[in-house]
DNA sequence: TGTGTTTCTCAGGGTATTCACAGGTTCCCG
DNA sequence: CGGGAACCTGTGAATACCCTGAGAAACACA
């Protein structure tokens, strides 16, 4: 089930219309703070572990509908964790967080079975949109909820990440996709530059600010171009997508 | 839960009727008293800390429903206070205070959660409307509480940062924009030009106490034109804005 | 290894915004 | 009426903020 909030932001709900829950494995202090944070802000129920051990304790009792699982973990390896985990919980899906070096192969094996994984450093928005992802298509969301974002005649397919405006196919790079997202979920709402850097680029991220400038000019040229623009400018506060025709 | 006193100026609350708590954490005496004051206007209850110590002592009794954070701290880093808070309040929202030029530096992911930022030196306006927007998505207050401030036929939308008087969109510079919305969240009342520079500018503003006459003769010419007026001088105490019809 | 793509830095240019200044207007009071 | 105080607003300069081109560096993929 989704339902819409006050705000605008779309939330993912159980069908009891619990919030969803969540369990974050990471041995990093600083990542599993920064997740839990994000993953609260969702609306969704967090609890955090720091080993193999804490992960298939907490899953026992906590039963999450999706687990974020950091591959590298200091008591257990990252197989030993999840075949653990699967016996308490078998039909959970799982987030895999891996070193962005780390054997390909082993964890394209893992995700056949509907899993994921994100990289790390990886970026917040990534990491919600592919735990969505997993959420939705485990069946603990509803089934009708869908993975396209529509404002005006712009749409984004999350899944396929198809991106069009009035029909024409728009091709993006990855970060381009990834800041439309952003804009997209939270339409006629001013967004920050440091709010889009925050949530939008990986949490390493040490560069210019003024990236995001250029980014918005990128997505501008491809979205805009010739057309009624939807993506706006706030002087002095941020940028904001809304309808043309407005 | 919002409601309106008296003097018509909207209070945010708990869903229980209690007041909002917020909690201020600077070292500089100078600046927790303004935002003590300023925050108390609100009809908030404010306690007040010096350092991380003091902070997390104080939110585990006062348990509030929002803190304002000094990211320079004498004790302790920024983010070692942050993640002790955390341990208490998993869900309190934050509102940062940083240094203009260390933005640049190090607030990854501060925003992610949620949470805030304003830099020093900042004006109480706008600390005052991000913790209400904090406190108002955490859903302490209320969920039905909007963002969207109306005066007669004049709106103000502080999400998307959009005015509009009887449909017409307006454009407003950001100050245009901030002593606009002081204005409409004072109905009817009389705003010095004192108060009205002690809450619009930065509280180390040192210009000619004439920018707001300026500032409201810009508002004018946007709001008022070709239209009944709803901004109004009363010569010798101030300015107040009221619905065109009365 | 080579080629095309993507990401990002840097810097120049453009423009909106802020603000000081000063002359004009209105209002109040004697 | 006359004078002064308070307020209004046109002008212009300094600046902050934003946009975008060019090219370097990192990356993806064969």
């Amino acid at each position: 089930m989704t339902t819409t909030s006050p705000q605008g932001r779309t939330e993912l709900l159980r069908p009891d219309g619990s919030p969803v829950r969540v369990l974050v494995v990471d041995d990093e202090l600083s990542i599993t703070e920064l997740l839990s944070m994000a993953l609260r802000y969702e609306g969704w129920q967090i609890r955090s572990a720091a080993d193999g051990t804490g992960a298939v304790q907490t899953a026992r009792e906590f039963r999450p509908d999706a687990v974020v699982l950091d591959m590298m973990l200091p008591d257990m390896d990252g197989l030993a964790v999840l075949g653990r985990l699967r016996r308490e919980l078998p039909d959970v899906p799982v987030l895999f967080l891996t070193a962005k070096d780390a054997v390909e192969d082993r964890i394209a094996g893992l995700t056949a079975g509907g899993d994921d994984y994100v990289t790390k450093p990886f970026s917040l928005e990534e990491v919600v949109a592919r735990l969505r992802g997993l959420i939705r298509r485990s069946g603990a969301a509803d089934r009708r909820s869908d993975s396209v974002l529509v404002v005006g005649d712009l749409t984004l397919d999350e899944d396929s990440h198809e991106v069009s405006r009035a029909g024409d196919g728009i091709h993006l790079t990855a970060t381009e996709f990834e800041l439309l997202r952003f804009l997209m979920r939270n339409p006629r709402r001013v967004l920050s530059k440091a709010q889009i850097l925050d949530r939008v680029w990986s949490y390493d991220f040490g560069g210019q600010a003024n990236v995001v400038e250029l980014y918005i000019s990128y997505l501008r040229r491809k979205i805009d171009a010739g057309r009624e623009p939807m993506i706006h400018t706030r002087r002095g506060a941020g940028y904001l997508i809304k309808p043309a025709t407005s």
